[in-house]
DNA sequence: ACTTTTTTGTACCATTTCGCATTAAATTCC
DNA sequence: GGAATTTAATGCGAAATGGTACAAAAAAGT
């Protein structure tokens, strides 16, 4: 396998350190790069949709050279989605251990999510949970794994959030972390199926903002 | 267009009332079953990842038979998608309609939710409208436009249940009908989505169980 | 300069895909 | 029984698809 020199999987934005000393002729792609446009057209597409023509087209490199850097078109699926989980939690994790009142985090996550959902030239992208991952979940386990691993891992951070917030007494004695931990991440999904049908931010963020509104003051 | 004797286009029950004294060569099959088959199958894999030849092969009409009745794919996937809606919308009307308390209420929504989504040989089927017609809809105005009034429609159902429900009083005063019944509509697509992932049943209604006790008793 | 190594680029293959043209079958009307 | 009509069945064809073989190219090592 070609695994040398591998760069972190993520930032991307790091010069490489000194002279690379690869042996053969020099790659004309960044893979960092490469991978979030093919991630970009897996998310809008889907898995089937999405074409080796069009993913050589996005990335700019020939389908020898992908399939000699990702390995098959569904490795470059589960790639993608692994880079976008990433991506993802590297946006949120700073927000989820910051030290600041509950609906002032759940607002800053929130405006995170609409950033990411509704970015993309040709129309917004939702999440790649949500729209393809979760459709090819039922008959790929690999892909299930890391769904299902996904929505505990929200889940987990927002009940992390919950609980600490009672404990602070922002909620009252009888609300339960857990519960609204799953009204947070179904807000979440909520938001990521409505920006893929093209609702507007400002419908979006009303129904955040109801939505936190209730969270907040849950018993 | 070939479209004398339409019958229902849902129920796909009713005897055929007396002789439709049909000119040419009888249909080796019935519509509406055929729909059906379909309809699963486009729920399953979605629109790229279904073929005709599974079409085919599901339905027992060969392709030019699919082509004749339902048109091409897309038209097919649209009314596939049509069915569902109706059938969706017939199985939980009346339980909009009941005159039963909010939280009976929700509790046998969410029954029917879990029953459509959890059903199916070959894995739980999830939401057709959650998992491949949202998808379709950033790039097909007309899929999105279906996408868009089931979304609203599942607002405004839970959105009377819940202005009912604070009318009677089962809500304090506070409490804002429109903003409960998107976390009404986001508990049935984060529902959805797990189904999807194979997340069994119980955790699915422990969920449900949670939403449901925050919605009833939201300030 | 020559070999080695790694990547690129072209071209190809087998299969699948969608859609349709054409022919055969089954039924009603005359 | 024969014409008309509607559907079924077979199969074609052009395009697209995923994947790969193979040679040319570009760099480093010797």
């Amino acid at each position: 396998m070609v695994q040398k020199s591998k760069k972190p999987p993520s930032a991307a934005k790091i010069e490489a350190p000194v002279a690379p000393k690869r042996r053969g002729r020099p790659r004309a792609y960044e893979p960092d790069v490469a991978l979030g446009k093919a991630l970009d057209l897996f998310r809008r597409d889907g898995f089937a949709a999405t074409s080796l023509d069009d993913l050589s087209a996005a990335t700019g490199m020939n389908r020898p050279s992908l399939y000699g850097a990702f390995g098959d078109k569904r490795e470059l699926y589960i790639k993608s989605y692994q880079r976008y989980r990433d991506d993802a939690r590297a946006a949120m994790v700073d927000i989820f251990r910051a030290d600041a009142p509950l609906r002032e985090r759940l607002e800053r996550i929130y405006r995170i999510a609409l950033d990411i959902y509704l970015s993309g030239e040709s129309g917004p992208r939702g999440c790649f949970t949500v729209m393809t991952a979760a459709s090819e979940a039922v008959s790929d386990p690999d892909i299930r794994a890391m769904v299902l691993e996904g929505l505990t891992e929200l889940d987990k951070a927002f009940g992390i959030c919950f609980r600490h917030a009672k404990e602070r007494g922002e909620l009252p004695d009888g609300a339960d972390p857990a519960s609204l931990a799953h009204l947070a991440s179904a807000t979440i999904h909520t938001i990521a199926i409505r920006a893929r049908a093209r609702v507007p931010r400002g419908e979006l963020e009303a129904i955040v903002k109801g939505a936190v509104d209730v969270m907040c003051r849950a018993k």
